[in-house]
DNA sequence: TATTGTTATACTCTATAACTATA
DNA sequence: TATAGTTATAGAGTATAACAATA
């Protein structure tokens, strides 16, 4: 008779530990599963492009809002303004953003990335798209989308006390 | 007459920045959410609790898991040895958690929370819980439930291609 | 030969403080 | 007085390499 384990639906995907009232407190989850789409990203995107998560976020929403501070861009990131210089330095070393004097308010600098930029930002999103889609087989169509929406509220949840 | 605006339903939710191909990207948005997770564990657990998120998920999974050991820690958070052996160290000077040769592999350590580290633990799970609760009143607890289910299931995906 | 755990070390990333310039 | 951006500096966190002990 072999020996009876307990059924378990609580555990951690990898390290076979029980997760019983872990598993439903909501930042635990995010953490585990930001696991697996950090390693696609790096393998699918931030290798084969040389770009770290940040500056893969950062190059795409200058991309898609040019003319944009860089003080709003520090506000949708949630990070600090040293470090929003940092990686413009960064991204505009390489070619791929440039900064330009505001025409409205001279202490501000407008970003607008390079047509280089443009088309690793656009290369980049392909890639990411089809590799977390080949990635997560484990989720319907309909479910990933709605994870997405359902993500993109939470991080609407902002400013309405939560941070 | 007032401005026109255009209307935008993909948007940051702080930054006010167009997210319109990245708003699929699930990284993205997992990156986005984190942020709002994050800071509801920082105000209600981590700074009443004197606690950083892995500390919090570390203590967790000894409480749920007592006679684990290291190795399985780093593996089930996808952390480097030297890392756990660092967080291990800290809670333990804290007397939180408790590290004994293993009576099966004289390599091994088994980890156990003390009596203080449970009660740490269960008051951090119940203060996250219900934070969590009050802070996504934009999700219905259906929703709610979904998004955990949802984001297990991504976690699960790892070590099929994944990572 | 692989695994467990530790130490030492370096690197990445982030945060804080102080500053200039402009609103 | 507040905001935009920069610089300098310190701190937190993570990774790598090398090692000892055991499987």
């Amino acid at each position: 008779m072999p020996t009876r384990r307990p059924p378990r639906t609580d555990v951690t995907p990898a390290g076979r530990l029980d997760e019983a009232r872990l598993h439903h407190v909501l930042g635990y989850q995010m953490a585990q599963a930001t696991i697996v789409t950090n390693a696609v990203f790096m393998a699918h995107a931030g290798e084969p492009f040389g770009l770290r998560p940040v500056e893969y976020t950062v190059l795409t929403l200058i991309v898609e809002n040019p003319g944009g501070s860089l003080a709003r861009l520090a506000r949708a990131l949630a990070v600090t303004a040293p470090n929003i210089t940092m990686w413009i330095d960064k991204l505009e070393a390489r070619g791929l953003v440039r900064r330009q004097p505001s025409a409205t308010d001279r202490r501000a600098q407008v970003l607008q990335a390079t047509p280089q930029g443009e088309a690793l930002a656009r290369q980049a999103t392909q890639a990411i798209l089809e590799a977390e889609r080949a990635a997560l087989t484990t989720l319907s169509p309909a479910e990933h989308a709605m994870l997405v929406e359902l993500l993109h509220k939470v991080a609407c949840a902002r400013g309405d006390g939560a941070g």
